[in-house]
DNA sequence: CCTACCGATCGGTAGG
DNA sequence: CCTACCGATCGGTAGG
């Protein structure tokens, strides 16, 4: 009999990333977690240390997902406007492939304890880095328009991107390719009829 | 003497908004409210019946804020594109003159009672409609480009203008009305540099 | 608006 | 992993 069952531990960190979603980490008891997994309060603490354990995890689970995925785009060869559009498809990726951590991560970063906090506000910074030097190469290369103000661009694309984990359903019937594909040309070819004023 | 101060039940929902969107709900309690405003916890229900009426009010002052800014803008006849820009500063200045009360809406409605929570769930697709309305009108007066997807379009559009809560800050160099005008140009004019390849 | 209090629940621990 | 418990704190109330 092959155990195909996660390890407890990991199954404690799936059921703290779908409660604290779905109600706020403060709002999710250690009972309420102990519950989920049919245990009791107390036995959490036979495989973690505190419930601060818990968020840190989620939350840096979810950092490494996206520095994986985005941070090997770094040194690739590649117009930017295509480069801009791989980094959404991935970005939204992270976020649709984990809905549950990727909502706790944007919304419950602020209860980590201080150092926790400032190393998750200086991860959000080379995430920031990176789009903009996305979109610095792209102006430089002549792919995107020399007028952008490279903070506000940057900003508009994380956007798009992040504010998927309010909206999107896995399952649906669009995939994360999609999403980034439909974004992507609204993006960077704009919403205006080109047969329209053009000054 | 004339009094210049605001009455107590609005210094109180003042301070929760603040709290509450620093904090968060559940890890603000009635004490800490109380000992921000200099009294005892319990002498706050003088003025008030519930913490989750502090909820309900600061949630429904959020968005009656952005319906008295929006729905305004639905009766006017304007080429869609303008209305667009339009709708995007009035959105954005509403989250940038509140973002205590935006920040609170958008990361505590969940934690709503089950009637003020449907409240909220509807008033949100009435915004969503808005859009959807505005951009189909553009698509039909042939301003905005007729391939668009209409639900995917608006996403977009509402992802710019309420990610805005995250990253704005009151008092610095950028107006609501700058943001928006940048916004409003990069989608509908595009990123991409009009020399680039335009397939 | 304060003092003093209510029952309930919190995160976490000891001992098995 | 359970039972039984710890001190602390929670939202809210009574009486003044």
């Amino acid at each position: 009999m092959t155990d195909t069952a996660k390890p407890r531990r990991e199954q404690i960190l799936d059921s703290a990333s779908r409660l604290f979603s779905e109600r706020g980490y403060h709002a999710t008891s250690m009972r309420d977690l102990a519950g989920d997994l049919g245990m009791q309060g107390g036995s959490l603490y036979a495989h973690i240390s505190s419930k601060e354990e818990l968020l840190i995890e989620i939350v840096n689970q979810a950092s490494r997902q996206f520095d994986a995925a985005l941070f090997t785009l770094r040194g690739e060869a590649m117009p930017a406007d295509q480069k801009l559009r791989e980094a959404m498809y991935r970005h939204i990726r992270v976020v649709a492939d984990n809905m549950d951590s990727a909502t706790v991560f944007f919304h419950e970063w602020k209860h980590l304890s201080p150092e926790a906090y400032a190393r998750v506000t200086g991860w959000r910074d080379t995430i920031d880095a990176f789009y903009r030097e996305l979109i610095t190469q792209g102006v430089q290369e002549g792919t995107l328009r020399a007028d952008l103000d490279i903070k506000m661009t940057s900003y508009l694309v994380l956007s798009a991107v992040n504010w998927a984990y309010t909206w999107y359903r896995p399952g649906g019937t669009l995939a994360p390719r999609d999403v980034a594909e439909q974004f992507a040309d609204m993006l960077l070819g704009g919403l205006r009829a080109p047969t329209g004023a053009q000054p």
